[in-house]
RNA sequence: UCCUCCUUAGCUCAGCAGGUUAGAGCACAUGACUGUUAAUCAUGGGGUCCCAGGUUCGAGCCCUGGAGGAGGAGCCA
């Protein structure tokens, strides 16, 4: 094990007067004729390490030690005499691991932009929001198998690379390894794929809710947590080409029990976060208010970071159907004094425009809509008894919308089949999905958590691409 | 993919009616300073004005095309 401790231990233990070792990047170092101090951190936690060094004993070393510099310091813990921080190092002996040479460092000591920070990826882990983030993101990660395991859910693996485009949501990302260049063509002209690696057409998954639904009708409770690809030209501040989704899926839970299921589970995440990452989620609430404060007065968001996330935990999620979401948006002023730019119709898909009404302006808290019309939602979702709705749930949060999109699934063989049939999705490649209807088949649900879009949520960010390292998106896959 | 905006020093940005040598703040370097807190003060170095073409006596500025970025929309998580 190494001899080194981690920052986080070492503010924690408090052990004074004892002689302790630390390792980390600079952050900043300020000196005069005596004395330099110099902040390290190493990750473990939002808070850097001051060293102090006399000067005349360390001159040569202090040289080398610069912003973004990484050094090892070995020296006693002791009282700070400054007010910034409890506790300081007084250095007996510095080495530079490793250099940074200031000219051409590119992270200064001074704040950067989101947007030149994106370019730096591959160092931006070392500033305080993002190492703030990115703590955060473990942590939640970290939440959300807790919590299923908590629950007698069992994490299930589906595949990454999937035959079937059955699903239709969205452009996909083929996977294959012909030559691009000398593609084998069959009698017909056409690409031959039986000559591909798995023999068929395949592609990266959009979802892995087909597979877990065989896992839930077997295992009973299952869930999936993994990377999800659509090659969309999606340029937003909520879409990624590559992002990370839970899929829980249950068997016998009605559209009712999902959307307790939902509820409390979202509700668990932010609070799981917000008792173990309090100093990083203190960082950013300050950060998010900061940026507040640079919008115009009627684009502010009425609450700060940590007080929206404490009012969501703590209220009931509201619930109402599409047809008396409809209702609402017709009866709003916003529509008699035509601010809708889409119009509001019973059958039309919901725009961002009317859910965020519905979501920020009518009940001021996330809103679960179900019961949308079956011609705006996928086949496999069940269809209710009026013939024209089925049992699909929305999830909407106020500045994020769709969070999570669910729906009880059509357990009867003949309506999927024939829904299948009217959206023209070809039933013999999904041969093993039909059969799950055909021998002991049994009500289920399930839901899909955009693991990106819940960390925007909690972490107060504007743009998806800040809360995961290293975003893929359209015209992007640098690092 | 559509609409709008942006691209000038390492970073954030200013620049004019199209006119000689392109500016500021921060960062960085050097010096000063008896414990600093993104230290302070002084001095200094630093430019492919995104790329290609065009108009013009003359283009960072005007025109055309391209690339990249941001925000919004659609698609969705």
């Amino acid at each position: 094990m190494p001899t080194h401790q981690l920052i986080a231990k070492v503010l924690k233990n408090n052990a004074l007067n004892e002689s302790i070792t630390v390792k980390g990047w600079v952050r900043t170092k300020r000196a005069n004729k005596n004395v330099a101090f110099i902040a390290i951190n190493d990750g473990s936690s939002l808070q850097s390490l001051q060293i102090v060094a006399e000067v005349a004993k360390f001159e040569d070393v202090l040289r080398r030690v610069t912003t973004g510099a990484c050094i090892a310091v070995e020296g006693l813990l002791v009282p700070s005499q400054g007010k910034e921080q409890a506790v300081e190092v007084l250095a007996n002996h510095i080495a530079v691991l490793g250099e940074a040479d200031p000219e051409s460092y590119p992270l200064q000591k001074k704040a950067h932009s989101l947007e030149f920070l994106r370019e730096v990826a591959h160092l931006r882990m070392r500033t305080n929001t993002f190492g703030a983030i990115f703590r955060i993101r473990h942590a939640l990660s970290f939440a959300v198998h807790q919590y299923f395991n908590d629950r007698g859910f069992f994490y299930l693996h589906t595949p990454i690379i999937t035959a079937s485009d059955a699903e239709g949501a969205g452009q996909m990302f083929r996977v294959t390894t012909l030559d691009l260049e000398h593609v084998p063509k069959t009698a017909e002209g056409k690409v031959d794929y039986t000559q591909d690696f798995f023999g068929r057409s395949t592609n990266l998954t959009v979802s892995g809710q087909l597979e877990a639904e065989l896992g839930a009708l077997g295992l009973g409770l299952v869930y999936t947590f993994g990377p999800t690809f659509r090659a969309e030209n999606s340029n937003t501040t909520r879409h990624l080409a590559e992002f990370w989704m839970i899929e829980p899926e249950m068997a016998f839970y009605d559209i009712n029990d999902n959307m307790d299921l939902a509820e409390d589970f979202v509700k668990y995440l932010i609070s799981y976060v917000l008792e173990h990452c309090p100093e990083d989620m203190q960082f950013l609430d300050e950060r998010f208010a900061k940026e507040e404060a640079t919008k115009k007065a009627e684009e502010r968001s009425a609450m700060g970071l940590l007080q929206r996330l404490h009012f969501v935990t703590k209220h009931s999620f509201e619930r109402i159907t599409y047809s008396q979401a409809i209702e609402i948006l017709l009866n709003s002023s916003y529509h008699k004094k035509g601010k809708f730019v889409f119009p509001v119709q019973w059958g039309m898909d919901l725009q961002s425009e009317h859910e965020r009404y519905l979501v920020e302006k009518h009940f001021e808290k996330p809103v679960i809509i179900t019961g949308y019309p079956k011609e705006i939602k996928a086949f496999y979702m069940k269809q209710n008894p009026d013939g024209r709705t089925v049992a699909a749930m929305d999830v909407l949060f106020p500045g994020i919308g769709e969070i999570i999109g669910g729906s009880q699934r059509e357990e009867n063989l003949e309506k999927l089949s024939q829904r299948m049939q009217e959206m023209h999705v070809p039933q013999d490649v999904l041969w093993w999905y039909l059969e799950t209807r055909k021998f002991g088949t049994c009500p289920h649900s399930g839901f899909g958590l955009g693991f990106e879009r819940m960390m925007l949520f909690i972490t107060g960010m504007g743009n998806i691409r800040d809360v995961i390292p290293f975003p893929r998106t359209p015209k992007n896959a640098e690092f």
